[in-house]
Formats: structure tokens, sequence, C-alpha cells
DNA sequence: TTTGGCATGTAAGCCGTTACATGATTTA
DNA sequence: TAAATCATGTAACGGCTTACATGCCAAA
């Protein structure tokens, strides 16, 4: 298996917390989980679907509007069995990055070839609108006191971001100074 | 498409800077690349014989003992055309970490869940494996001034994986100390 | 002489992306 | 009223993993 459907684990869990549609779903991966973890509605739905015949949540069916049908889910118990097991499983070796920059930048051999600076600006661009993006979510869902104690993990792992963003933009910028001498 | 097919390139990369066989690539994702990227020999050896067929790469035999044959491949003229097109090509937009340990933070509603500190300390542990791992492979490679000046890109993405280990590291182990008030 | 590493290949199957497909609702 | 978003599904395909398969070489 290419990874052991984690997607599977994931959705349990997000059900775990509150009721959801899978276009909720594929808005929280959107949102707010993009960067760890992606998935397109058309394996969200189909997974949703064998989850469903498999016993692990129920679903109801509400109206928005006056036709158009929304499809909510519910953990099951036997859901929130599997899912407790998997949370106890110890963790599986860390996947590779497969991050596009390091490999150029490996593939380089020399300081002075010129393709470096450009790599290091569009790498910086994309880091800098990353870490603005995060900080106005981190302002956005954690500014006042109450909301940091609920949310433990979704606290943790916006914060963990931010500051790998920081890292990583200051040894950027680091290196891209040195190649000037 | 998954992802573009950037094992193509990556192969490319590795046969500009010198020959190699199919088995030298494979060690070279295990020993100094496997954060960043990783492919199984299933893959590699296939990809090897379509670079061939298209005339991106060419191959010698060598004999390894008296019978064991290894095959080596080179890049070709438009083999190296074809690698710096890529090479300046914009970078495609970063794909999901799919970090297990993240997941199931995120899945934890309350600091108070019994999982919390288990699965701090199974990725605490693990990440002061990497981190060994990487500070000897820079001794190794590194550590006198002479290597430090060629192969730039292999020493920016070590020193790079050296400092988020750190900073991964550092964050962890407060995360953890938190816990316990 | 046996064990582990060197060396190369193929096949099956899952995960994830892209594209195809449809229609309702809200907002500008 | 047009465009963007909400909402749900299926199909085709490529990348990657796991397993199957074979045989040679070096070192303990």
């Amino acid at each position: 298996m290419a990874q052991k459907n984690v997607l599977k684990y994931i959705i349990l869990g997000m059900l775990a917390h509150r009721e959801l549609a899978g276009y909720d779903i594929k808005k929280l991966f959107e949102e707010e989980l993009g960067d760890f973890w992606y998935s397109n509605h058309s394996q969200i739905y189909p997974e949703l679907r064998r989850l469903e015949e498999d016993g692990f949540i129920a679903s109801h069916t509400e109206l928005v509007g006056k036709k158009l049908e929304k499809k909510f889910y519910r953990i099951t118990e036997s859901g929130q069995q599997l899912l407790s097991a998997w949370m106890e499983e110890p963790l599986n070796p860390p996947v590779p990055t497969r991050d596009e920059f390091t490999m150029k930048l490996y593939l380089i051999n020399s300081a002075k070839d010129p393709l470096v600076p450009r790599l290091f600006q569009e790498e910086i661009c994309r880091h800098e609108e990353k870490l603005q993006y995060l900080q106005a979510r981190w302002q956005l869902l954690f500014a006042d006191e109450a909301a940091r104690q609920e949310h433990y993990g979704h606290r943790c792992i916006l914060q963990q971001a931010i500051l790998r963003e920081k890292q990583r933009l200051e040894w950027l910028r680091q290196e891209y100074a040195a190649l000037k001498q």
C-alpha cells in the first residue's frame, strides 16, 4: 500500500469532533490543513461511502434551500473504536517531503550557478506568502485566550507550522545573502 | 498526474554529475536523500529504460567479478537540454507533508488526552535519531574545508535538514514540557 | 559455507490527481 | 442575470509501494 489509507482515519477523526458533510471535509483540507494533508473531493466522497457501508459512520441528509441536499455524516460506536485503535498504533516511518526546491538545489554543484539566486528568490517568496497566511489564521482562530484552550491539536500544529516557516525563511535569506560574497 | 514525474529529472540531474548504475541511484536515495525524496528500485529501473529509449541517457555494461553485469548510464546532449529546461521552470506548488504525527495531533482536542505524551515521546525519539544520523553525515562529508566548496547543493540541503530537525526537536520538547503544568 | 550485500528486473494494487459530469444557491 | 460558490458524484490514469523473481559477490 502506498500509505495505508490514512485518509480514512483523518475523516473518522474529523467526524469524531462534529458532524460534517463531504464538502465540509474538503473545506477543512483546503483552509486549515493543506500544508499537512490534502485530498480532493473525488477521493473524499468514495471514502465516505465505503466507511458508511462498513458501518463506521452514519449519515442523514438535510435540505439547503429548496432542492439541494447535503449529506451529513457522524461517527458510530464501531467507527470510534477503529479510530482509537489507529490513534494508539505507533507512528509509521516518516515519508519523504518530495519538495521540488530542495531537489533542484541538491542537483546544483556550484554556488556560482546562475540558477541559484532565482531559485532562492522564488522559494523565499513562496514561504513569505505562506507565513502571512498562517499568521492571519492564528489571529483569526487563537488570538483570544479562550480559544487557546480548546482545539489543542489544531493550535499546536498551526503554531508549529508558523515556527517552521520562520526558521526556513531565516535560513533561506541567510543563504541567499551569502551568495553575493 | 500525481506529480509530473519529477523522478525522471532527479535521475537526469544525478547522471549529469557522474555516471551511475541503477543500484547506485537507489543507494543515493537511501543514504543521502531519503528525507527529501525516495524511490524504490522497482521504479528506478523502468524509468532508466524509458530515458534510454527516448535518447536522454546512454548506457554501457561493466563486469563486476566474473559474471555480474553492472549497467552504467550517462546523460546525453538531449538529456542535458531536457534537464536544463526543467531546472529553469518555475517551482510547482508545494505538496502536503503528509506527516502522520501532525495529523494525529490535529485530531486531539484536549491537552489532557492521555495519548498526547506518548505521541510526543515517540516523535521526539524519532527526530533525535534522525538528527544524529544527519550530523554524522555532515562530519563525514563536509568536515574539512575543501569539501565545503564542492557539491554546493548537497551541502545546502544537508545543513537545512539539520537546522530543521533541531528546530523541530526544540519545539517538541517545549510542548512536551508544557504538558506537565 | 553461509550470510548479507550487490545487481537487475517484472507484476499487482493502492493512493492521489485530473478530468468529466450535473445541478442548486448565493452574491455581485 | 451572470459569476462564484455550494454540493455530490464517477472515470481514467500516473506515481509509488509491496511483493515476486533471479543470480552473483564478498566477508565472516
